[in-house]
DNA sequence: CGTCCGGTGGGAAAAAGTGGGAACGAATGG
DNA sequence: CCATTCGTTCCCACTTTTTCCCACCGGACG
């Protein structure tokens, strides 16, 4: 499992140094192969082991074409899914497309998630940051599934 | 199976170079031959792997003939379907009048997704994407087959 | 203080993408 | 029926991008 947030940077190139604490374990879950993807909701990017995605990618395909809205998730999640490998120095290359679409410049922030990654841009994971205790303070009442949640 | 997006060219032919990545399973898929044909409901083209066509294309055929809408599928499906085959340098050629439909210019966008992939010229793909990612912002009630997906 | 390890940058070789030209074939008009 | 022209296809060569590899820098630890 893949756990806390480390300051990465991208290099002119697009190349990003995977911290290596992760390292092994990418290598022996998927031999260095991951896939990256743009998220629906906030401009950042998710990071899966290659079999990880597999389940998801599965998931999606089944969904029923004709439905505008499963459509609209299959041409974001599986449209944007893209290839990357662990290379000899522990990198990997995040392609234009993306780097553009998550709005990332040299500083991000790698934020492990359980069975993903998200790389953020330092500025907006900062931000984004704050917004999140703030909207906590006003105390929002809980949706049922999560009234019952002792952390 | 094909993922990711791409940037890609038309030249001034109406030829377009396939990013090797998907060559080498194009051509032991369907020894390079593909089918490329009109989406109903976007002004973007599908392009299938031979194989993978005939499946859709049987089914198609087998909707009732009496019943217009499927009428109108059959029509504009197996009505604008194309061959298109990988030439020496791994181009396709994109015949006219697909490319006026789908209002194909310079500089396209090939969108894997699964079993097939999709055309789109740059800016519509742009356009619809942030339309897509506002649309979902607005958080519309999920069809039951979605809710449970967990990305 | 020296050595080791992780991170960073750059350069060279290889591969991919792009454009143009020539040859072939089909179609049209004399 | 032949000749010319237009369109299509095939092939070659150039340019750009990508990938791989090596070397350096800086910090941490012994």
């Amino acid at each position: 499992m893949f756990r806390g947030a480390n300051k990465v940077t991208l290099d002119s190139k697009g190349r990003l140094a995977v911290p290596t604490r992760y390292r092994e374990r990418i290598v022996e879950r998927s031999n260095g192969r991951l896939i990256a993807t743009v998220d629906r909701q906030d401009r950042c990017l998710l990071i899966y082991p290659l079999p990880e995605w597999e389940e998801i990618e599965l998931k999606l395909r089944r969904l029923p074409t004709l439905n505008p809205l499963a459509r609209r998730l299959q041409r974001l999640m599986i449209g944007h899914a893209t290839d990357l490998e662990l290379d000899g120095n522990g990198r990997i290359l995040i392609p234009p497309s993306l780097r553009e679409y998550a709005g990332l410049t040299r500083t991000a922030m790698l934020i492990g998630q359980g069975n993903r990654f998200e790389l953020w841009d330092e500025v907006q994971w900062n931000e984004n940051r704050e917004q999140w205790l703030k909207a906590d303070e006003t105390a929002e009442p809980l949706p049922p599934e999560l009234g019952s949640l002792s952390l």
